[in-house]
DNA sequence: CCGATGTCAGATCCACTGAAATGA
DNA sequence: CTCATTTCAGTGTATCTGACATCG
């Protein structure tokens, strides 16, 4: 009584949404044991790959809206995982910067999430999990530049 | 300056999500041309594919909240797209049933539903396309019974 | 126990404020 | 140089969704 109707099944539009809606909860439960969200997660990681950021550049980046992102920034800030520093040359600008303890809590984050898809992915093989990964990959880039 | 952070890209469970995440909304904008959403969708799924339902029966397969879907019902219902009916050995019971116009508004997302996947898929070649699902439904199922 | 109503928390979106830069 | 306009961080809020709690 409980299996999913084939007729949903057989869209990978739905198995998309369903699996990526399950991935995103267990990942979301994971962050949640250390206090954080999976806003503070994509901040820490852009921080980490192309280095301080401007508030609104990173809601660029991000595709997150600026207003939410402050309130990102006031948690990472308060507990001592990002910086925030007014822009010499133009005051209205506030660089955000990652800190060391930053950067740890960053790898920490990685670690629960390759769990987090260790467990998720386990019923595929790992060369299978490289295709889906690839395949995933190349949906995203494509989907995200219409 | 809009590029997704690297650190990011290298997770099977960032990119599920967020692949999972457009899917959703590209196929939940179509069908609110119909004025409906993607619940509605499954419940007419679900009563195509295995019949009528009472309500807690159908809940419990969707992973819905009952007090949701009673809400989704009733649209459905004032639409004419479905029918209720108490059931006559257990008067508790409401039977769920799909009506002759509900099948054919089915067939109508299903429709929208092969567009945006076209669409979203539309880098990836047939083969390719029939691969990601075939990983997608086993992730599915076992994620689904864990 | 089952369907139905009400409510609450989280996320996203949008409008706005005040300070600061830009340019006519 | 002045004033209007634009840009930026930050605040407040409306809306929508999903989870829960309770009622009949």
């Amino acid at each position: 009584m409980d299996a999913t109707p084939p007729t949903l099944l057989d869209l990978s539009t739905y198995l998309l949404s369903k699996t990526g809606k399950t991935a995103r909860e267990r990942l979301a439960t994971r962050l949640a044991a250390h206090d954080l969200r999976l806003w503070h997660m994509a901040v820490l990681a852009a921080l980490a790959d192309f280095g301080p950021h401007a508030q609104r550049d990173l809601a660029a980046r991000l595709g997150i809206d600026s207003s939410d992102l402050v309130r990102v920034i006031d948690d990472l800030a308060a507990a001592d995982r990002v910086e925030r520093t007014r822009d010499t040359t133009d005051r209205r600008r506030v660089q955000v910067t990652l800190t060391p303890a930053g950067r740890t809590t960053l790898a920490d984050l990685q670690t629960e999430a390759r769990i987090v898809q260790a467990d998720l992915l386990a019923p595929l093989t790992p060369a299978e999990q490289a295709q889906l990964h690839a395949l995933l990959l190349r949906v995203h880039l494509s989907a995200d530049r219409p």
